[in-house]
DNA sequence: TAACTTTGTCATCGG
DNA sequence: GCCCGATGACAAAGT
């Protein structure tokens, strides 16, 4: 019990010396550096991802301008006009023939990620901010303010506007991640997770509605025809035949587009560079989007992939261009500005708040537990030590003790040495059984009768 | 395949 | 009353 109580004092003195928080404190703001290191990698791949499609796009617009001035009516569509009669195909076909890659094709469409270099990104973003779904005006002139505007006639807009405001929105959604290079069921699954509160899912009749304008062929969704030509098709609209459907979506792939405008498109895409260097820059091109474009779809449909993934993947779905990570990392006033200065729907509000509340809550829950497994490191290095320390204090004890009795034997045999030495008036020797060896407070030494130290030190109490 | 660990998310609480 | 970080609890995926 006296131990105990030594431990429980030696430790407070321990505590107040060196509080056990204070490395764990330097060592987790360590580990946070870390993290944001890691994160900041991450940033840094997303740059220069950007830096590559700022320059694949570069390419791409002057090309388009050449093709804007030899077919305006591609690039811009008189309202009324049936979009799938046979001169606008033929129009359509000759731009895909003479214009695009694929990859370039794909990068026609996702417009704003090419000017994500400059500098004031906040401001520049919001200019690529998709309009509220509901104003039919903004999204018609997104559609217009989109390179691939010729591929579809406003009517055909207006339809799917005009048919249901969500769907719409829906349809943008649709329509950008199967640009991505994902099949729809896989855009299905990357919104219909459960457990989001993002107000995201789409439900089973909503998937089914009119997509088929924009997706036939476009993901090369037949299994057979999944190659890189195949996305960039798919990336400027894979305009076919038929038009839209509000029925049941089979995405029947490419199979069911015209016969030669797939075979154009699939066999011509040298710009007009050497064959060999056209050649060599368009494998270039396809293998690196093909790479982008696979690392992009597991990130977001594989089983594996983390959450923020796949919310990297809804934000990029409704078009928010800014990155989970900054999302999360930007101020409560630059998100609140953003949130303020952009004309953003519900939908994308919500996911926002939702990815920024998720991002924090995450980093939050690993801050925790990273606190929790020191405190329970410190706790057990604290026992270790008051283990070593009880040991010490064990021995130290045993030392004490033995001292003491050694102590008392010598102060026995020091008493019995002055006694065998003492003699009476009559020279006898005394006896130790009646006499004491008295010491007053005046320093003097006397042998008393034990009943006279008795009173003697009875009285000294009272004094005391 | 069961048991354990890791990680993300939600609900709740307190500052 | 709202916001935000901390944390317990839970579920899903990984080991």
């Amino acid at each position: 019990m006296a131990e105990d109580v030594d431990l429980k004092v030696c430790q407070g003195a321990l505590d107040d010396c060196c509080p056990p928080l204070g490395q764990d404190q330097l060592e987790l703001q360590e580990e946070e550096k870390d993290i944001y290191q890691s994160n900041s990698n991450h940033g840094d791949s997303l740059l220069s991802l950007e830096g590559y499609l700022q320059l694949l796009s570069s390419q791409v617009e002057n090309m388009l301008e050449v093709n804007l001035l030899e077919d305006t009516q591609v690039a811009t569509p008189s309202r009324g006009q049936d979009p799938s009669s046979s001169h606008h195909n033929i129009n359509l076909t000759q731009t895909f023939q003479n214009s695009f890659s694929p990859p370039d094709a794909m990068l026609l469409r996702t417009d704003y990620p090419t000017q994500l270099n400059s500098k004031p990104r906040l401001l520049q973003r919001q200019e690529f901010f998709p309009q509220s779904s509901s104003d039919n005006t903004s999204s018609e002139s997104q559609f217009h303010g989109s390179n691939l505007t010729g591929l579809f006639s406003v009517a055909d807009l207006r339809n799917l506007t005009a048919h249901d405001d969500n769907n719409f929105d829906e349809i943008k959604l649709m329509s950008l991640a199967l640009e991505e290079g994902f099949s729809p069921t896989e855009v299905s699954q990357i919104f219909e997770e459960p457990g989001s509160d993002s107000g995201l899912s789409l439900n089973s009749s909503h998937s089914t509605t009119s997509y088929s304008v924009c997706y036939e062929g476009s993901v090369g969704y037949s299994s057979s025809i999944k190659s890189a030509p195949l996305h960039g098709l798919g990336a400027v609209g894979g305009h076919c035949q038929e038009k839209i459907k509000h029925s049941h979506v089979e995405y029947p792939g490419v199979a069911e587009c015209p016969t030669e405008v797939l075979q154009q498109f699939l066999h011509n895409h040298t710009y007009n560079q050497l064959p060999s260097q056209a050649a060599s820059t368009l494998e270039h091109h396809q293998q690196m989007w093909m790479k982008k474009s696979n690392e992009v779809k597991d990130r977001c449909h594989n089983s594996t992939a983390t959450n923020r993934s796949r919310d990297e993947c809804r934000a990029k779905a409704l078009r928010i261009p800014f990155s989970v990570e900054e999302i999360v990392s930007m101020s409560v006033d630059s998100f609140n500005t953003m949130l303020a200065q952009n004309q953003l729907t519900e939908t994308q509000v919500s996911l926002l708040r939702d990815i920024r509340r998720r991002g924090k809550n995450k980093v939050a829950a690993q801050k925790c537990r990273k606190r929790k497994l020191n405190a329970i490191l410190n706790l057990e290095e604290d026992v270790c030590n008051l283990q070593t320390q009880k040991e010490s204090l064990k021995k130290e004890h045993s030392q004490c003790s033995k001292s003491i009795n050694q102590i008392k034997q010598k102060l026995n045999n020091l008493y019995h040495d002055i006694f065998s030495r003492l003699r009476d008036d009559q020279g006898r020797p005394v006896n130790p059984r009646q006499y004491v060896i008295h010491c007053s407070s005046n320093g003097s030494v006397f042998i008393i009768p034990k009943h006279l130290a008795k009173s003697e030190q009875n009285q000294d109490n009272r004094k005391e």
